[in-house]
RNA sequence: GCUCCUGUCGUCUAAUGGCUAGGAUAACUGACUUUCUAUCAGUUGAUGCGGGUUCAAUUCCCGUCAGGAGUUCCA
């Protein structure tokens, strides 16, 4: 078999959502491990959904995953262009091969006509109007209008498209590679568009030449393109191209999160409020927020239920139709840019910023995930090794990657597994690479500290936290002074009438010969031995002046880090503060 | 509506025509910790439903239900 291509094909029409990235993932995986070709091309077809920026953001996300493309725009490689708006000529020159052979013929109803032929086709009750053997004939088109009026036409300048003219009662299967045999009747697809009236190629066209043009060998895409695939069979037929057509993967979709991981006795008043106020802002009618979010609350009522409670039932007036599907939108169905938000979790790879703050995202990087995590996850995501290793790095990932062991069912996103994935990552890390990395956030803040200092607390912390800069959030007291006590831990625990004992206690810390942690626990815990204080009398204490909680790695290494004289300061407002506390009560 | 796809713990999933349906995550409990974490040990929890084939079905077949996708001069 020749080598392996596989290319990977966004749209540029926004960010790369984080499926795309995983449909990336996969190639790039399977390309590595046959010692393929992975291949990056933009498909910007659709003028109208153009996003300026949104090719630059699929290049850096990639990137930063690692999923660098072997050939692709601004990369080069032998079958360039790799952007489809460059490839108009080339599409025009495969279209005529087409219409030669009678597979495709020129059609001229405009976008209008067929609105108004859809109307008129749904008012008499029937399902939906298509465009095929069966309607053909009474549409405007160079089949059903006389040769010389299609002449005319085109001489003219008429608007035209260009359509698959799909043949009658076939049936035509594909030996999908995740799916295997399925089966299409070509009386159930329509003439598809191929080319549009601005000249450019529709994605089935577009996809079919290039994929062939490209000599890709496999095309890995989503579930979503399983029902045009058998087009896109007879395409590759109608070129005379069968014996070199790719083979097809299609992949899960990736799902929402299911409800019931998030909608609880807790949080369900939470979510009827977000939910309703979501609806309202998208519908500008007569809607209340009271009534809305009475609905939402019926619907969250029992969280276990949801689905059941979103059927429409026969007594459910317009309003609360409209309401029930909404949720029903919102919360079930394949995942989309705007759970996210929604959800408080991130489904890009980067941060966007779009035109209005409603197509603004923050990303899995500036969310304080690792790369490598991302990709485990993502990774695990409608596949699975077969063995119980969680943890892959790149390498393992492409020893271990195959087609045959992809899923055939939609994952949930599991936001929970993502965080506990990047912990795992954070763990494995050095703790000088961690400091070097602090050391960045640190100086973006206009912060800094020694490496020793940074490598201290970054194995205290990491362990602690899901992400990088929640070290210098749970942990900002190694750097700056403690801003905030807990105060009801200062009323529980700070007892006025053991001042002296505690005073005592400031002075031994402060007079500590050699201030590493050992010393200063074996020094404590003498101390509190000889003025017969428990650990519950002493330890809340010290913990909340050397760093304002309760919370956090041992209470010694803390102090060791930070140095006798900080940890003497420090006891000394703290005792101060507490005084004042309690004497406000 | 029509076409196609899919149904295993809450979630991601493994496995098999036959031992107690395995793992991970989450939840809960315990141990270790002054605390939070981490770690270790343990508990709870699943084959959508109905029928058929079979000595035996989660696995094969049929039906049903549910979910999803597609049905655009979008990709």
């Amino acid at each position: 078999m020749s080598k392996m291509r596989l290319r990977f094909a966004p749209s540029p029409t926004g960010a790369l959502h984080i499926g795309g990235i995983r449909t990336a993932l996969y190639d790039y995986l399977l390309a590595k491990k046959h010692g393929g070709t992975f291949i990056l091309r933009i498909e910007d077809t659709d003028q109208k959904r153009y996003v300026e920026g949104a090719e630059e953001y699929i290049i850096d996300a990639l990137k930063w995953c690692g999923l660098e493309p072997d050939e692709g725009p601004g990369i080069g490689g032998d079958y360039g262009p790799y952007r489809q708006s460059e490839r108009r000529e080339i599409y025009q020159k495969y279209i005529k091969v087409l219409l030669d052979g009678g597979h495709a013929y020129y059609a001229f109803d405009t976008a209008e006509d067929l609105d108004a032929m859809r109307e008129k086709v749904k008012a008499e009750g029937k399902h939906t109007f298509q465009y095929d053997a069966s309607t053909r004939m009474q549409m405007k088109n160079s089949l059903s209008l006389p040769e010389n009026e299609v002449k005319v036409l085109l001489e003219n300048g008429a608007p035209y498209t260009i359509r698959f003219k799909m043949p009658e009662s076939q049936t035509v299967t594909i030996n999908d590679l995740i799916r295997e045999e399925v089966t299409f009747s070509t009386d159930d697809l329509d003439d598809k568009v191929l080319m549009k009236s601005d000249g450019l190629p529709t994605y089935h066209m577009a996809n079919v030449v290039d994929d062939h043009l490209m000599e890709i060998t496999h095309v890995v895409r989503g579930v979503e393109w399983l029902p045009s695939t058998g087009l896109h069979v007879l395409m590759y037929r109608a070129f005379g191209w069968e014996d070199t057509m790719p083979r097809f993967a299609h992949l899960p979709l990736i799902m929402k999160p299911s409800p019931s991981s998030y909608i609880n006795k807790k949080t369900k008043e939470e979510f009827a409020e977000k939910f309703s106020g979501e609806f309202l802002r998208s519908h500008d009618s007569d809607f209340k927020m009271d009534e809305v979010k009475k609905i939402a609350q019926m619907v969250f009522n029992n969280p276990k239920d949801i689905q059941s409670q979103l059927k429409i039932g026969k007594k459910d007036d317009e309003k609360k139709q409209a309401v029930k599907g909404f949720l029903k939108d919102a919360m079930y169905g394949k995942l989309s840019k705007r759970d996210g938000d929604r959800l408080g979790f991130p489904v890009f790879p980067l941060s966007w910023e779009g035109k209005s703050e409603d197509d603004s995202f923050v990303g899995f990087k500036e969310m304080g995930f690792d790369p490598d995590a991302v990709n485990n996850f993502l990774v695990f995501l409608g596949w699975n090794p077969g063995t119980e290793q969680e943890i892959f790095s790149m390498d393992e990932m492409i020893d271990a990657f195959s087609l045959e062991r992809v899923g055939k069912s939609g994952a949930a996103f599991d936001y929970v597994k993502a965080r506990w994935y990047n912990q795992q990552y954070l763990m494995k890390k050095d703790n000088s690479t961690i400091a070097n990395e602090l050391d960045v956030l640190l100086s973006e803040k206009g912060m800094g500290a020694h490496d020793d200092f940074l490598q201290g607390v970054a194995g205290m912390m990491k362990e602690r936290v899901h992400f990088m800069p929640e070290i210098l959030e749970d942990g900002y007291y190694f750097f700056e002074p403690v801003k905030s006590y807990d105060d009801k831990t200062i009323q529980k625990r700070w007892n006025p009438e053991r001042k002296d004992k505690m005073d005592a206690l400031a002075n031994l810390i402060k007079g500590i010969p050699s201030f590493d942690a050992g010393t200063i626990e074996t020094a404590i815990k003498q101390f509190m031995e000889d003025n017969e204080l428990g650990f519950g009398d002493v330890f809340p204490i010290l913990r909340l002046a050397v760093s304002g909680t309760t919370q956090g790695p041992s209470v010694f290494d803390i102090m060791a880090l930070l140095g006798q004289d900080e940890v003497g300061q420090r006891m000394d407002t703290a005792y101060q503060y507490f005084d004042e506390v309690k004497e406000k009560v």
